[in-house]
DNA sequence: TCGATTTACCAAACCGGTTTGCAATGTGGC
DNA sequence: GCCACATTGCAAACCGGTTTGGTAAATCGA
């Protein structure tokens, strides 16, 4: 409401010095200066961003894009992103996809109209890359979790392949032999690389091959992939089953129960995730942990490095640990 | 990059004629129409939003504000707010408080620079309502979840006292008769209304006053505040918990567990909130389903309405109904 | 055919800041 | 006493749209 002509007119100083005495840019007086300060406050003076942005032409806001912030997973990446552009004096503007498309060109959108100044994608597969780069138009993106190959743009993920060994070698300790793994059909990159990781450290133990499942990150899914296992589950011929993320397990546990088999005595069963009901549910879920704040976080940090050095774009590839949670659906394998 | 003017000077007609043949606040003709979106298209003109929410005077920009966007029931109740903000031609900005002051007064700055339209703020305990009025200045807020005393803003809250009653008459009509509440200290409404809604349908049934335990939402006090029960659990003479909420709820699971107390056999267990690890996890817990998305579907409308209609400022209190979800942690009382 | 309307466009003001160039005043060296 | 230079504040342009008032041309009725 309240504008900076006005401050100037109480002050008895123009609009340039009011700027000038508020922003430090350049040198005032003290006398003006503490007059300045003395209008704006009785005046409760605040700049308008809308000004403010228009004039400076950056609106210190990035956009956040995810599929869906109701899964837990992408709310810890929302809480790592927001604490870390708040702490660095950026907003977020939070963009759900539900993997629509139309959704998604209309955030996209928003970017061609300079509403933000730089965006942290993370909600899978994008547009292709030129296409991309032609939306944006030199405003700077940055992947999470995703493995884009050859693109120009940069992306924190976490380190999928090592997840999946620590899984093989953590089984593998305590004497399981034969395994099933259940995969994600679609996505070519997560769940395949945790799968990579798994069946390249069972393999370089001189086991052989992990029986396979298919399934699609949701627990009814996680059913029916073990389900043409049970057999082999229930008689030993394999006494492990690797999920790539937990809801998929807590489906297989579900299905192990039904099927009286049980979890661990008989069969150990390892997640991926980490997701709050591993810890909460009974028994505890052995699962892989990601360091979700640290993607978002790391992320953020290289996004807005890239906005306010304006040095090369983001363009190379950060990747972060992860470390295997043991609670009590794994145990050592007991010879029958 | 493009502005308007270059778009002008392309189409050969003024910059007012652009805005009104794209706009179509005023006629123009179909030939210079024509020639005007031939320019936008041939030169990719997307109007800046810095420019055009300084010339209206609005961001179409919302905030909400939560503590901690991690938490699930957050997370759920930020999807709601983001998609129905979205429908309607709005963005969302996150804030996340982390309950830490300094960062909500920076975030009612932010209100203050008119940085965005209105508020849905579901932070727990605000500041007082005349200081929120006065740092506002007629900026709309909505509550989510609080029951505010005569505020001048509206609020949306689960009916939480139907689900206390809910969660007694479930457990009086499988036979119990004497019940542990756990409440949460220093939550003078939400925990409250739940267990009056609870108490108050015990004693309408004629049953004797609940025994009480004292938490905080968190699953370690859920443990600890069940502790000095346990004896009366074990014996039979308390054959049922309510915590006020599921983290609480897996807390008192866990140490039932401990003391070797089944459940559901010898004890029952109800939570409030239906997170998803109350589905994944074993046994499945029963427990109280609010509508989440639906707050905030309910509170965006409702401050969208008043943004746009600018009728009364929003100043009722919706209440939404909340619903037992019964799963296998509560079953009938046997008689020992 | 002529005045009254309507149509179609434009010039200019405005939103509320930031930034640059310049003028007026003050300060110091010699 | 004079020139060089630093200090301090202001006017004006700019960011990129929207909106109002006005005018010239086209349309209409009688």
């Amino acid at each position: 409401m309240v504008s900076i002509s006005e401050v100037a007119e109480h002050a008895g100083v123009s609009r340039t010095t009011v700027s000038h005495a508020l922003s430090g840019k350049r040198k005032v007086s003290a006398a003006v200066r503490d007059r300045v300060i003395a209008a704006k406050q009785s005046l409760g003076y605040v700049p308008s961003r809308s000004a403010q942005n228009l004039a400076l032409g950056s609106t210190r806001i990035i956009a956040l894009v995810v599929p869906d912030i109701g899964n837990g997973y992408f709310a810890e990446l929302a809480q790592g992103v927001e604490t870390t552009a708040v702490e660095r004096g950026y907003n977020v503007i939070l963009c759900t996809t539900g993997f629509d498309d139309a959704r998604e060109l209309k955030y996209l959108s928003m970017v061609q109209s300079r509403a933000v100044d730089g965006l942290v994608y993370a909600a899978g597969a994008p547009p292709t890359d030129s296409e991309l780069a032609n939306l944006l138009g030199g405003i700077p993106l940055i992947f999470v979790d995703e493995e884009i190959p050859n693109t120009r743009f940069g992306s924190v993920v976490s380190d999928n392949y090592a997840g999946g060994q620590y899984v093989a070698e953590h089984l593998i300790g305590l004497g399981h032999r034969s395994a099933v793994v259940l995969s994600v059909e679609g996505d070519p990159v997560t769940s395949e690389r945790r799968v990579a990781g798994f069946v390249d450290a069972w393999r370089a133990a001189g086991l052989s091959d992990p029986l396979t499942g298919i399934g699609d990150y949701t627990e009814q899914r996680g059913r029916t992939a073990v389900r043409p296992h049970l057999a082999s589950l229930a008689s030993g011929a394999a006494t492990a089953v690797f999920a790539t993320n937990d809801l998929m397990a807590f489906g297989v546990l579900k299905e192990l129960r039904v099927a009286g088999i049980r979890v661990p005595d008989d069969v150990s069963v390892v997640g991926f995730d980490d997701s709050p009901a591993a810890e909460y549910c009974y028994p505890g879920l052995t699962t892989v942990r990601q360091d979700v704040l640290g993607l978002g976080k790391t992320a953020t940090d290289a996004l807005l490095d890239a906005l306010e050095c304006r040095e090369q774009p983001v363009a190379d590839q950060v990747t972060l640990p992860v470390a295997l949670v043991e609670r009590q659906t794994t145990a050592r394998r007991v010879d029958s």
